[in-house]
DNA sequence: CCCTTATTGATAGTATTTTTCAATAAGGAT
DNA sequence: ATCCTTATTGAAAAATACTATCAATAAGGG
């Protein structure tokens, strides 16, 4: 089930501004501000206001479309969402942004933070940082 | 090395602000934004500006003296921060904070990571969600 | 106890996010 | 294809969050 599909079916309309967000998000590796995306959006010529930017993120991250990534920083971003359980590693230098799903088995670790916390654990988040392909060739 | 002795040993004096915000934050399991850090402190009759609220939040991460989570929600909260290398898991109902430092050995799960997406992987920012034991008490 | 200067609070300024509301357009019904 | 309902939109304004400036204060070495 595709993107459209999703919001379809829970009786969201597919619009212009959805359609150019997400093509935007899909196309670019590097966390967008809710500003960053408005103004390259503005750019290419769409009408969008900033206020439907702000709304739309949040319609796309409740059905898991974007996600929120944190920059070493602590500025959040957006980029568009792999499907499924997965995470995002991100350049130190250029903000690249890359999903891995080879998400560990973490039940051992989850068995002594309960034991040590005495919460009962639920889901988590996890980011990377490193180097990407293009910087490593740059810096190293 | 305690917090006072970090700040001074690199220049910096310990003042009464800084005092007290480290009193409360490490008195509190909540996360706090820099606006509810301010009207705690002012409530406790501290005369202390917002502005030195950010200022101090700002050099006390850089000592990692406080650490910056992120609610399921994604907004942002600062806690006292632990000593060495460690993680927090947050209750998804109180918000309350706890701190776990078995950090499970990520080398193979690294590994992956860099077969996979071609990144060199430096460091990571990893955070679980759950219940704390009361929340356990009240809602199961 | 004095002196230097990092730190502070107040004010003002900038950036970010949310609210409100009439106009628009998405998409099912006709 | 056209109409109708209403989710969605853009613009303006309001609310909130954060940063810069600067004279006054207080931390802490001498």
């Amino acid at each position: 089930m595709n993107w459209k599909e999703k919001l379809a079916s829970n009786g969201h309309r597919i619009t212009q501004a959805r359609e150019q967000m997400m093509r935007l998000l899909s196309q670019t590796q590097v966390p967008l501000s809710p500003m960053q995306i408005h103004s390259a959006l503005r750019e290419q010529g769409s009408k969008m206001g900033l206020v439907s930017v702000y709304r739309n993120l949040n319609l796309l991250m409740d059905y898991d479309l974007v996600c929120m990534l944190v920059a070493p920083d602590g500025n959040a971003g957006y980029v568009a969402g792999g499907t499924g359980h997965h995470h995002h590693i991100l350049c130190k230098v250029c903000q690249s942004s890359a999903i891995f799903d080879e998400c560990e088995d973490f039940s051992e670790l989850i068995s002594k933070i309960e034991a040590q916390t005495q919460f009962v654990v639920g889901d988590h988040f996890l980011q990377f940082y490193g180097l990407c392909p293009q910087c490593q060739e740059t810096y190293v």
